[in-house]
RNA sequence: GGACACUUAGUUCAGCGGGAGAACGCUUCCUUCACACGGAAGAGGUCACAGGUUCGAUCCCUGUAGUGUCCACCA
């Protein structure tokens, strides 16, 4: 028996461990169609927020629904190392433990890091276990794995083949505090103050000078030239000539370049080619030098005079102060400009010239756009993204890879000690004396990249990569569409000539009550297991997945937590009774529509269609469409309306009909919960295993299926006629004062009766004594009439004015509507152009609207 | 500078070419045997603004304003 009142804790106790020891989670039955999912790996540097328990819940959602239909659903489960992220929380957690990391070599800080990743992994076990994902445990990987490490090299060693990964000197984003290269989308533009700084650059042999404005003074030590636009009038006298760089006094030749803006400025830009990306390409154009000024942590280097060993911004304030001493200052205006940030370090990313793997991106944008238009397309949900993604492809750069770091896949590359000479291979050379190894190891996203086919073993073609792959679903966030999506399609088209995934299911962020991001500078994050604390999982899951529309952000809001388990609770009560109605010895039987009741028919058939509409959505990926079905088949049809009837039919002395009724119960009872077990499976779990007949688990049932037209649709008019006539007579009793649990009689014409225990339905609901007689006591607007004799009206009613006002409310409401829809109907172009079943809708509710009018307007004569 | 999204009840959000919905909050009433984590009834919205398409627009199109996000090398 179940207690009074659900309890999540009670409830999950011990459900997690049995499916996982049973094998529920595990794929392998060969007799089913496969489906796929991979979940995003998370890093190993701390535990699950909000966003990842809506990430996975979806998919949980997808795995059991899937599983459910019937398909052999493998949901892998992994982690990702997380190169940069991980390496500076292990760094950080030795300097605290008083470690000199200056002074550990990187075999030592590779097993602190792996110590670190068991730790961490073994978090997220737990709070996957808590969230109850159906992961096939049996195939976890680990981006760090010795296996995915041979794909990745594998595929290393195969785009560098092509010419599609190549080494090379160019500018690129230097994170001076974690001192390692990073790709451009891992480098954040903010907006931030800072100044533009104009300075003279006087021109040899004269007494002129130039104005040249740069935002980065101490660049100047990098500086090669100043380049004018050769159209330029102001300055086509100095054409040919030099200037004297104001920071350190080297003569600097003035180049002309169209690449300079007429009136952007002051028309005359300075060069520093290894220190920005735009002067770089004019550098190479010209053939100029390309001075190094920054060391690695960003202080100055040796070719900054006396301002060497400084860090950046001090150098910058001592040198703007030393030119304007000189008189070379012409001014400093503040301006607010967009700074790169290291998406990791938060610091200002240095643009240093600099010697990294780059990934050739053309050829493989190239074969994802040209995907996209094929019938193999990867299809994302919502559509819009598929926008987004074909965008960064057309116009993405070349992808540097490495990164001087310890923790991720070493680049598989040698050094000839005598030549120099690169050799890439999968395998070190056998006289691998002679070499050295490349220290750099690879972007993250690198490997992330290969996680839908490497993870099931590729390039090793197995069991489960012929039958898994390409994997069916992937769920994640817009925000890394660019990180992770695009590179998982290209990686995998270049490598298994495959997309890996049929759908992308993009989703939004949990932002807070406010809207804001959740931060850790703000502290405004909501950890997932104080949630699940206060209100369960499954209040959490079902929370997570119903409150927003697909691609779209959520805020996280506690009462709606609340009102979840709420929902919840009523499915428990409603169970409850179900489960408290049926007798000892009970056999479920198959239903026969001969037995049903006009109400058993009018809730099968509310029954078959929201089974139908949640099964539509369902397969649409659309959770929150979905549930709002179920949920108002729970609350308005099954709990407020056939649940209360039933106990009519219970009452009953026929035998038949308490059958019959006990059997649409539970088979109402057995639907809702197979039907939100993908979104709460434990509570699902918890009730299903209390039905007189059941699996070993709900996990081993199917999920409901409808058909067309069980029933013909006319009991449903009856049975809404009898709900109409209960919210008549009870709000006949509000408006009249009359206590809801009084007893009225209500006399109704003997025609109206339509069905057995009509009335007896009639009556209980309205807390009322019906009567049948023949005499007209119709009124016009069809069957019912209170018993309202002119003196309980007006006794009861104290509040005369009130009630007229509400019904003259009422009138001029239906008087609009039948305006509006006499104005349609007399309207030859509606009638001759709108389809004709909006005709006939349009008729029916003219119809009703006069005959509530009429009504209305009788009861106004009375009062 | 580009791209995308959003603007609907007090709040948070759904929705839709043909009578504006939910949750929470609010008002009134009810402890009646599944549930007071409940029930009944109710108040509350020129669906941002302006045009256009259409027999008909909250919905489709165009533009405007506001908000947000992403992308972009402009000294």
């Amino acid at each position: 028996m179940l207690e009074k009142r659900y309890d999540p804790h009670i409830v999950e106790e011990g459900k997690y461990d049995s499916w996982k020891s049973k094998g529920y989670f595990t794929a392998g039955d060969k007799s089913k169609e496969p489906f796929t999912i991979v979940i995003p790996p998370p890093n190993v540097t701390g535990k699950l927020h909000l966003g990842h328990a809506w990430d996975t819940t979806i998919q949980d959602i997808i795995a059991r629904y899937k599983k459910a239909k019937g398909y052999d659903v493998l949901w892998l489960p992994g982690m990702d190392h997380a190169g940069i992220a991980t390496q500076a929380k292990v760094m950080g957690k030795l300097v605290e433990n008083g470690v000199d990391v200056t002074k550990i070599s990187r075999e030592e800080f590779l097993s602190y890091a792996w110590k670190w990743k068991d730790e961490y992994a073994d978090n997220i076990h737990k709070q996957w276990a808590r969230m109850g994902l159906a992961l096939d445990y049996t195939r976890e990987r680990f981006t760090l794995d010795s296996d995915l490490n041979y794909s990745v090299r594998t595929i290393f060693v195969d785009l560098y083949n092509k010419g599609l990964i190549y080494q090379g000197e160019r500018i690129i984003n230097w994170d001076p505090v974690q001192q390692t290269a990073l790709s451009n989308i891992e480098v954040i533009h903010q907006d931030d103050e800072g100044a533009m700084y104009y300075f003279k650059y006087h021109v040899v042999d004269s007494n002129e000078y130039l104005i040249v404005a740069t935002t980065r003074p101490e660049t100047m030590f990098g500086d090669v030239c100043v380049v004018v636009n050769p159209k330029d009038e102001q300055y086509k006298k100095y054409h040919g000539k030099k200037v004297i760089n104001p920071a350190n006094g080297d003569i600097l030749p003035i180049i002309e370049d169209d690449y300079v803006e007429i009136g952007f400025g002051t028309g005359a830009m300075k060069c520093t080619p290894a220190h920005d990306p735009n002067d770089f390409i004019i550098g190479k154009k010209y053939g100029f030098d390309m001075p190094i000024i920054f060391n690695k942590n960003a202080t100055m280097n040796e070719k900054c005079g006396k301002y060497q060993g400084l860090d950046r911004y001090d150098c910058r304030e001592q040198l703007v102060n030393d030119i304007k001493e000189k008189g070379d200052l012409v001014k400093i205006e503040k301006i607010v400009h967009q700074v790169g940030h290291s998406q990791r370090s938060n610091c200002v990313v240095e643009p240093m010239l600099s010697k990294q793997w780059f990934v050739k991106m053309k050829p493989l944008a190239d074969a994802s756009i040209k995907l996209q238009k094929t019938k193999e397309k990867v299809n994302f949900e919502p559509a819009r993204f598929e926008h987004t993604f074909l965008q960064w492809m057309e116009n993405c750069e070349d992808w540097c890879i490495s990164r001087q770091l310890w923790w991720g896949h070493q680049i598989p590359a040698y050094y000839n000690k005598k030549t120099g000479e690169v050799l890439v291979s999968v395998n070190p050379p056998k006289d691998i004396e002679n070499y050295i190894e490349e220290s750099d190891v690879l972007d993250t996203w690198f490997s992330s990249g290969l996680w839908p086919f490497a993870t099931l073993h590729w390039p090793e073609i197995t069991d489960d990569y012929k039958r898994y792959f390409p994997t069916t679903c992937l769920v994640t966030g817009y925000d890394i569409i660019f990180f992770w999506v695009s590179r998982m399609i290209f990686q995998s088209l270049n490598a298994t000539a495959k997309p890996p995934f049929k759908d992308v299911v993009i989703h939004g962020l949990v932002r807070d009550e406010l809207g804001r991001k959740m931060s850790k500078s703000l502290g405004n994050g909501v950890d997932p297991i104080d949630v699940i604390d206060k209100y369960g999982v499954d209040a959490l899951r079902y929370f997570l997945t119903t409150n927003s529309t697909p691609g779209q952000d959520m805020r996280f809001i506690d009462e709606k937590v609340e009102s979840s388990a709420n929902y919840l609770n009523k499915i428990w009560n409603s169970a409850r009774y179900v489960l408290s109605v049926i007798p000892e010895e009970f056999k479920e039987n198959d239903l026969e529509v001969k037995n049903l009741s006009p109400l058993d028919q009018w809730i099968i058939n509310k029954l078959e269609k929201t089974i139908k509409d949640v099964t539509c959505n369902m397969e649409k990926y659309d959770f929150n469409a979905a549930s709002g079905h179920l949920y108002n088949f729970v609350y308005d049809d099954f709990c407020s309306n056939y649940l209360e009837m039933s106990k009519v039919s219970l009452s009953s002395d026929n035998a038949l009909k308490k059958e019959t009724t006990i059997q649409v119960l539970l088979k109402c009872l057995k639907s809702i919960i197979l039907m939100i077990y993908p979104y709460t499976p434990f509570i699902a779990e918890e009730l299903y295993l209390n039905l007189p007949s059941h699996k070993e688990s709900i996990m081993l049932e199917r999920y409901p299926t409808y058909e067309k037209e069980l029933i013909n649709n006319k009991v449903n008019k009856e049975i809404e006629l009898l709900f109409n006539i209960i919210k008549d007579i009870r709000n006949y009793k509000i408006e009249n004062k009359i206590a809801p649990n009084a007893r009225l009689d209500v006399l109704l014409n003997s025609k109206i009766k339509l069905f057995d225990d009509f009335d007896i339905y009639l009556s209980r609901f309205s807390f009322s004594n019906i009567r049948y007689t023949n005499e007209s006591v119709v009124n016009q607007s069809g069957e019912l009439k209170v018993y309202d004799d002119a003196d309980v009206l007006i006794v009861n009613n104290t509040n005369k004015d009130e009630l007229l006002a509400k019904l003259n409310k009422e009138k001029a409401f239906e008087q609009s509507e039948i305006e509006r829809s006499s104005r349609m109907l007399n309207n030859p172009n509606f009638v001759s152009k709108a389809p004709k079943d909006k005709i006939e809708l349009e008729r029916q509710k003219l119809l009703t609207h006069q005959q509530n009018l009429q009504s209305i307007l009788e009861k106004i004569k009375k009062i």
